[in-house]
DNA sequence: AACGAAGTCAACCGCTAATTT
DNA sequence: GAAATTAGCGGTTGACTTCGT
């Protein structure tokens, strides 16, 4: 398939740090006109970046009801949960922590998190693996959502189907309520 | 104070999935 | 149904900051 459509190519286009006046014409933009067509986004409103630059920039920073840093305690236990859940899903655990996005759960997993788990359980049978894998980046979240059943919607070799358990497509289920009950079944699964 | 190491995070890249033509 | 386009995802990079010596 063509996708890479949306790459520079002949056109220098800006890269690096958006200024302010950038976020202030795309915020505008997408203001009056909505945040489609990421492509004719960043040529109509005068931006010289790419379409996936707008689009990321959109999401992660200028998007109403952004949250930034200072995750607290409950999301960093949501956080850890979702992921021995659905592993590096980032986008799924985000849609679960209202005003976080992707971009920084996957960031903040990676400076923070990944370490603590890493410091909590430290691999059984280090000398033999080490000899077998360059050291994968993740490790025992691997053998809890496998390929075939992020393909097959998210159901794991426990049988446990996430993406019926969590209703994903619902914008709405940000409550914290819900969780209660996933952090029993969670429990029974995966602390036995 | 200076410098290198380590940590953080915004942004980009490559790819697939979904949608449109 | 095929091809083209668009949207979205996760992995990775690199600039910047903080920390330790």
């Amino acid at each position: 398939m063509a996708a890479k459509n949306d790459q520079p190519t002949k056109k220098l286009v800006n890269r690096g740090a958006w200024t302010a006046e950038e976020d202030g014409k795309l915020a505008q933009y997408i203001e009056i006109h909505g945040a489609k067509k990421w492509k004719s986004v960043a040529v109509k409103a005068g931006l010289n970046r790419c379409g996936k630059s707008c689009r990321l920039r959109w999401l992660n920073y200028l998007r109403p009801n952004i949250k930034r840093g200072n995750i607290s305690d409950q999301e960093e236990d949501l956080i850890l949960r979702l992921h021995k859940l659905l592993g590096n899903r980032w986008s799924l655990i985000a849609g679960r922590l209202p005003g976080r996005t992707d971009n920084e759960i996957k960031n903040y997993w990676n400076s923070h998190l990944s370490k603590k788990i890493n410091q909590q359980k430290p691999k059984p049978c280090e000398s033999s693996a080490e000899k077998h894998e360059p050291e994968p980046q993740k490790t025992w979240e691997n053998t809890e959502v496998s390929e075939e059943s992020k393909k097959e919607g998210g159901e794991s070799e426990t049988g446990f189907n996430v993406d019926d358990f969590f209703d994903f497509s619902s914008e709405e289920s940000f409550g914290l309520e819900w969780m209660n009950t996933f952090l029993e079944l969670d429990e029974g699964l995966y602390f036995s």
